[in-house]
RNA sequence: GGAGAGAUGGCCGAGUGGACGAAGGCGCCUGACUCGAAAUCAGGUGUACCCUUUAGGGUACCGUGGGUUCGAAUCCCACUCUCUCCGCCA
């Protein structure tokens, strides 16, 4: 959520901002009923007041007795109404205006690259060489089940499209990337969590996800509770409310959590495959700062999860995503592309952002400064390190050798009992029946 | 699921209809004392919003939402959460 002091004392500066974003809202309104908000405001108040003030005289006069104060009672039921009145309209133009609020994307920080879409999106750096195979390579969803490890008939028979079985060394090797990104970060300073799955509705408000994409998330039936899209909302969300002490910053999280996402509107993209499903394991990062931090944190947020691709032995490129592909709540945005070469593309494995203050004002987290000066509000940031299948796809592809077998990375032994490679297994593939 | 108890400021804790933004204590800040510190003494110490802005004034906030009343931390209703006991259960 935007500042609607800031919102409101330059419109245009705001409404420049949005059309960076390609971005369609309804500034007009909002300033609107801002003016109706204060006029509301100044008038219950004022009524407020000489209620409280005429309230006391009553209580007096009723002591002394007398006519005097049932005409007053009368006079105060009078005015009491109109402060019930005014109260009321009062409470719905601010509902309706932190609806509209509530509903408007971030500002990009100044420096972030103006562009349309994904195609703009300037590269910041790379990472290793493309693998050169002297055979045809081939994508995961070949791969996966020649291996034994990847059951998409089986995912769709248990819960539908999207959905997939790992197995044997598959499950194995989500169940040790999982270990290994975790323990990486648990070593760089973070915290590990273990966080519900199902979060209420102010939670997902808090980090952004709604009101506006609901339908984006699964609801459970009859309850106000949402899957987790990603473990940011609840580890943001750890300290909505809070004032923080300054000295207790930064708060640095990690959790390993499944993640739910309804993918509405995605019917067409990426059918195939591990790389978009409704449910999918992910390692996150977060972290809480002071406002001034953030945009250091969000460098080194994003080299701890470049590091995990470097252990892994996988080509990979980052993108800064220009004003015009960053998601809603993000006022800076870097993508980890990394590279799979049975789809002759780089794919998204990670999205680190900078929030500025936009979560932390829709949740109310703030800091009091050492000095003991007013609380102010944090900046927030996460990013993935990694997401668990779509590093599994990048393994099964960069590492995969012409026989059909796939070199596990070094780093992944150990969480694999000293597994070296995935062998395919005879006949399988096609054996689902 | 059944029975009961509770939710008050940074923390503990008093408060059963008007002078309560809220006693008292702790913590914290400032001053005095001290070479310095501790102890002691004195004063101060919430957040948000609105008006006016050197300064100030006002309103709201006692788990959440409704209700009664001229007036609610205080009375009524619903909900949420916490704790205790019983049942059930991974």
């Amino acid at each position: 959520m935007l500042d609607s002091r800031k919102v409101l004392a330059d419109l245009d500066a705001i409404k420049a901002a949005m059309a960076r974003r390609r971005g369609d809202v309804d500034l007009d309104a909002i300033s609107d009923l801002a003016g109706r908000r204060r006029d509301l405001i100044v008038s219950t108040e004022d009524a407020r007041h000489r209620q409280k003030r005429m309230g006391q005289g009553l209580a007096k006069a009723a002591r002394e007795g007398g006519d005097y104060a049932a005409t007053l009672r009368a006079e105060l039921k009078d005015l009491s109404e109109q402060v019930k009145e005014g109260a009321s309209s009062l409470s719905q133009v601010e509902a309706e205006l932190e609806t509209l609020l509530l509903s408007l994307p971030n500002i990009p920080y100044e420096d972030v690259p103006d562009g349309a879409g994904p195609e703009e999106n300037p590269e910041v750096s790379r990472w290793g060489e493309k693998p050169s195979f002297d055979f045809e390579p081939k994508a995961h969803w070949d791969l996966g089940p020649e291996l034994g490890i990847l059951d998409f008939e089986r995912g769709a028979r248990l819960a539908g499209a999207r959905f997939t079985v790992l197995m044997d060394g598959g499950a194995r090797l989500e169940r040790a990337l999982g270990a290994f990104m975790l323990d990486l970060a648990v070593g760089s300073g973070y915290r590990e969590v273990a966080t519900p799955l199902l979060v209420n509705r102010d939670s997902m408000t808090g980090t952004g996800q709604l009101p506006k994409f609901e339908d984006d998330a699964f609801k459970v039936e009859g309850q106000d509770l949402f899957l987790i899209p990603t473990a940011e909302v609840p580890l943001t969300n750890l300290h909505r409310g809070e004032l923080i002490e300054e000295t207790d910053l930064p708060f640095r999280y990690c959790a390993s959590t499944a993640c739910f996402r309804a993918e509405a509107g995605g019917y067409g993209t990426d059918t195939r495959g591990l790389i978009r499903q409704h449910q999918f394991q992910k390692v996150e990062l977060v972290e809480i700062v002071r406002p001034e931090d953030s945009s250091e944190a969000l460098l080194k947020l994003l080299d701890n999860a470049c590091e995990v691709l470097r252990r892994l032995d996988l080509h990979y490129r980052v993108v800064e995503l220009c004003t015009g592909d960053l998601g809603f709540a993000a006022a800076r945005t870097f993508d980890i592309e990394v590279w799979l070469p049975g789809q002759n593309a780089y794919r998204e494995i990670s999205s680190c952002s900078d929030f500025s203050d936009y979560q932390a004002r829709r949740m109310k987290m703030r800091y009091r400064p050492a000095n003991g000066a007013k609380p102010r509000l944090v900046h927030t940031l996460n990013g993935s390190a990694l997401a668990l299948g779509r590093t599994l796809v990048a393994v099964l592809e960069q590492h995969q050798r012409p026989d059909g077998s796939v070199v596990v990375p070094e780093a992944l032994r150990p969480y694999m009992g000293g597994r070296q490679v995935l062998e395919p297994v005879a006949g399988a593939g096609r054996e689902t029946s």
